[in-house]
DNA sequence: CTCCGTGAGTTGGAAAAACAAACCCTCACT
DNA sequence: AGTGAGGGTTTGTTTTTCCAACTCACGGAG
């Protein structure tokens, strides 16, 4: 008999983060949006070591969150762009910059503000679709749909 | 004297990925606010090592995104939970989970549905606090407040 | 009392990743 | 001919992961 298979929850979660979740890539994702996709760009912004990251951008194209065009013949010269699915991962960023100036800095030191187009500045917020609540904790309730993983209630700490 | 200095851009991002940014430790908050935060569960739950489980465990505790708390005197027993910051995180998990639901999956494959108390399902997305509108990509505006840190225009793949 | 099981981790050694620095190749410019 | 930029690859070393086995504290069964 086997030893210990190995089954973690299935889950849209872990999935996404096997893609995105390996050191780095979200923050490749960051400067791609942000429009700068150049190799020594990224290198410079955010700080890896360039041959982790030429695996990371074969990883996040082979996955089809970014792409790699050509923007010069002569001498070839190559740009990252997200795709479609790579452009909707920015919430992803959003709300974690957005934990991160909460969480981890003082009101004065926000490191980037980002503007939107209604004219303010952008505090991004999680809500439902349905109602247009903002997320809480308390009215959530998870149903996992596969047989054999359950969920306790929720205890928060404190 | 120093080598190469190392000088990635300021940025909330990279700093809460600091944090929960390590393999696990988003799968440990799921997990965990899910009310599924003893040891052993962790362990089956994820699908991770026991040893990095324990590394991960202590650094999420120390940067009070969990707390590790009895849940019986003899025998000692242990249980993971939440803090406060730890459950303002959950919107990233969501925000990760739609996205993985969206592009990973087939529209009836979703391993796991989550429920609002307005009644529907859960289908999160992020909104400008200010104005209420769904964050598009097109309609942000990203500056910089530190020196030296540039944004070059969004131009998407394709 | 002895044995077995459970929960919550530690420990030890092998395999995989990350890291840093140097290197390569193609072109353009001087 | 030499220099420099851009976009990576190579090499060798240091860290992390990973896995299985082990520990320790207890609680209950026989």
């Amino acid at each position: 008999m086997a030893a210990a298979p190995k089954n973690p929850r299935p889950c849209s979660i872990a999935d996404a983060l096997a893609l995105v979740g390996e050191k780095y890539s979200l923050l490749v994702l960051r400067e791609v949006c942000l429009g700068n996709g150049r190799f020594d760009q990224l290198v410079r912004n955010i700080g890896a070591p360039r041959d982790i990251l030429a695996t990371r951008l074969r990883r996040l194209v082979d996955a089809g969150i970014l792409t790699r065009q050509p923007y010069s013949e002569r001498p070839q010269r190559f740009e990252y762009r997200p795709t479609r699915a790579g452009l909707e991962l920015e919430p992803v960023l959003m709300t974690l910059m957005e934990w991160g100036d909460r969480h981890l800095r003082a009101d004065d030191d926000r490191p980037m503000v980002i503007e939107h187009a209604c004219g303010s500045e952008l505090v991004p917020q999680v809500t439902c679709r349905a109602c247009g609540d903002t997320v809480r904790h308390e009215d959530l309730t998870a149903h996992p749909q596969a047989p054999g993983w359950t969920v306790a209630g929720p205890t928060v700490a404190q």
